[in-house]
DNA sequence: AGTGAAAGGTCAAAGAAAGTCAAAGTGATA
DNA sequence: TATCACTTTGACTTTCTTTGACCTTTCACT
């Protein structure tokens, strides 16, 4: 078994057994399976997404940690649906069709729209490079669509 | 639970049981707590800030105490007041001590909060480069503050 | 006024996590 | 067998916390 999939067993064994929420040390969890800490990112970065369903906080400094939340998404939801097809990029006119979509189907409420809504303005990113706003928007949906859910 | 995590709850449960202020004796409470006496400062200079909604008084020599009062207005006035003192950069500590701070005022309620937070994650903002991102938090805080208040 | 004890304040160094990034390794497959 | 995607590794960075030595203010008492 390759150490990644060791790595994710390890989190997803976590998950079931702590209802949905599992909490770890990156240096202890490394220590503990033998692996280098970064083994531990790259794991939950390419496992652990919100297209995948998963929330992911982490702090750092002492007391330190890294939560993983895996979203209750009772088979598919229409939420899910669109966090997967989103895809890295998303432009303005894309965000609020969706969310506008989202409303009036009630999967969200109004406020939440325009908070949504307002996360992705173009005044809202003006500091981010032309180039790579959309890709922002992306992920900022992503995320946000899944805390939403949770 | 962290040492500073601590101090901060107790003196939120302190504000909470004397109807928003509290008197402490820096060295006591550290005391009684177990830490160092100026952790308590470090944890006052870090949460209870001015921007966070708290005024904070003290006073040295025999009978001297650290006084925390809660800045109570009504949610709108609160949130424009944070609107206008955050500059154009906000790391996430800061936004994360803002939005907990609003939901314990009932200015905002816990889901606005968390998709909130989501927002302003790392991860939602890892396209952006590393020199950015505090800016584009900031933007982003005020953006959406600005979308509650609406 | 002068003095010493009793608070609290400051700051920088050390410690404790986690994050990043790019180079090197692996393995399936065209 | 060349390539491409996925993995592994480790050096370096960033963020947050803890600690302690030293500083300043205030008070009570001569």
């Amino acid at each position: 078994m390759r150490m990644s999939d060791l790595v994710a067993q390890t989190i997803l064994d976590m998950l079931d057994s702590q209802n949905g929420n599992a909490e770890i040390q990156r240096n202890e969890l490394a220590t503990s399976l033998g692996c280098v800490p970064s083994q531990i990112n790259y794991v939950i970065t390419s496992r652990f997404t919100p297209e995948q369903g998963y929330m992911v906080e982490s702090r750092r400094g002492g007391g330190g940690y890294i939560r993983i939340t895996r979203i209750k998404t009772d088979g598919e939801t229409l939420l899910m649906h669109i966090v997967n097809s989103i895809g890295d990029s998303l432009d303005k006119m894309s965000a609020e069709v969706i969310l506008k979509n989202l409303y009036e189907q009630s999967a969200i409420d109004a406020k939440v729209a325009n908070v949504t809504a307002s996360a992705l303005s173009d005044r809202a990113l003006r500091t981010a490079p032309q180039g790579i706003r959309d890709n922002l928007r992306a992920d900022i949906m992503k995320n946000m669509l899944v805390a939403i859910l949770r």
